[in-house]
DNA sequence: CGGCTGATTGAATCGCCTCAAAGAGCGTGG
DNA sequence: CCACGCTCTTTGAGGCGATTCAATCAGCCG
């Protein structure tokens, strides 16, 4: 968005927060928007940071993860491309914010971005049915993690990234075996679901054993019988 | 908020929502609240619903509960008095919202409450605000439900309750033990913390045995030790 | 080919759950 | 006023699932 004036070159241009936006509120946003990328593995933030700024992820998955005092970390979102980043109003970075892959963000200081949303009615109401929208994930996320059993946990995650892989997954037939990559390694799986790595491996083992899924590499899966999947998942 | 234009006689009327109104959104806002009551245990809407209505909470405690398809209850949140509930925007009611003790509610009908919300930009903003309010706080709960032990769980929500007592809660000396009451039972206990019934009580146990607190009745606790019960819950 | 990182597998432990029974608190009715 | 029944809580015994610790394996780059 800093480029273009209009930011007819953005991806997410439609996607993303900006998409509802008349021409004032995009050009005011664009003025204060700069491209950034990051590194799989590279931070953007860190919990406890002071909070300077927002962004639009473009492309590429981001984690926000929190950790307890003495170390233990957990993932508490997980941000595909067109979605909001950070954490407007708030003095400090109650996350640390990771390029789970290499990725790609419109990046806005705090303050003036927050300037901006005073200003434009139509961003503000796009980001309330965000947030609203992000409590929600979250809340369902809960469940999950206070209530599931580990093999739930990892057959409801499989289930996630197909649905999140759509189109992009391929499918031989229309109610075939559906392969999907996964965009995270089996630590950072571990992580958003409460697990330890090995239970993680475990429960894949186990999956293929039964004939439910394949691994043709360690970050495809192929998923063969997504009616037992869904099962697992104890459906929800 | 529904008998009195200004809403003079509501109790939470600088703490909730409506705190930083002007007039004109305080008249939209009473012209369509109405009171409302609710005895401990009832509830004011169930998870699958339409969702035809928010409020505020004026008195009392409730919980928002989820449940897995096979049973499985968790309290994805706790709404204290001055706390906005529902879910604005959302045609379909995701929790069941129940009263953990006798409440008071100003509830609003969700398209009125919308439309009040589209013409009040500082209604807007406080919503907002409050909505990223409640995404922090439930990533927090997230930390605490993948991360934490039981005891730690158990430590960490006596903390939290001493903490909401504030002035409320007894104590003798300024560092002397502390006296609360729980707003909640047993098994409501172990639905916000993602354990059981049985676990809670132990914990609670092992705790009066260790000295740290009292259980003067089962629904009061006197905390004797928060020094160990932080180191308990292990900070944060 | 060796060294590194990430994944898998195994064995053993521990924490929490499950099932079951006994105990405490409280309102109702005799 | 006490007995009874109801609900909630506590306590116990036992089992299971996930973790921990440790070793092996696979893939990848220098």
């Amino acid at each position: 968005m800093s480029d273009d004036p209009i930011c007819n070159d953005c991806a997410v241009r439609h996607a993303s927060l900006c998409g509802a936006l008349d021409d004032s509120a995009l050009v005011a946003l664009n003025r204060i928007g700069q491209r950034r990328r990051l590194r799989r593995g590279e931070t953007l933030a860190w919990s406890g940071d002071t909070n300077k700024s927002c962004a639009n992820l473009l492309s590429g998955v981001l984690k926000l993860t929190t950790a307890t005092a003495d170390g233990r970390e957990l993932s508490v979102g997980i941000q595909y491309p067109a979605d909001f980043v950070g954490q407007p109003f708030a003095n400090t970075q109650d996350y640390t914010i990771t390029a789970v892959s290499d990725a790609e963000l419109c990046v806005f200081p705090r303050r003036p971005f927050e300037g901006v949303l005073e200003e434009h009615a139509p961003l503000e109401r796009q980001l309330l049915v965000r947030t609203l929208g992000m409590l929600d994930d979250s809340r369902r996320q809960m469940l999950m993690l206070g209530r599931r059993s580990a093999r739930e946990k990892v057959a409801g995650f499989l289930l996630d990234c197909t649905a999140r892989a759509g189109a992009s997954a391929s499918r031989a037939t229309a109610d075939g075996p559906i392969t999907i990559d996964l965009p995270m390694s089996r630590g950072e799986v571990a992580e958003l679901l409460g697990l330890t790595i090995e239970t993680v491996s475990r429960q894949l083992t186990k999956m293929r054993a039964a004939g439910i899924i394949a691994i043709p590499s360690v970050r495809t899966i192929t998923i063969r019988d997504s009616a037992a999947l869904t099962e697992m998942a104890g459906a929800a």
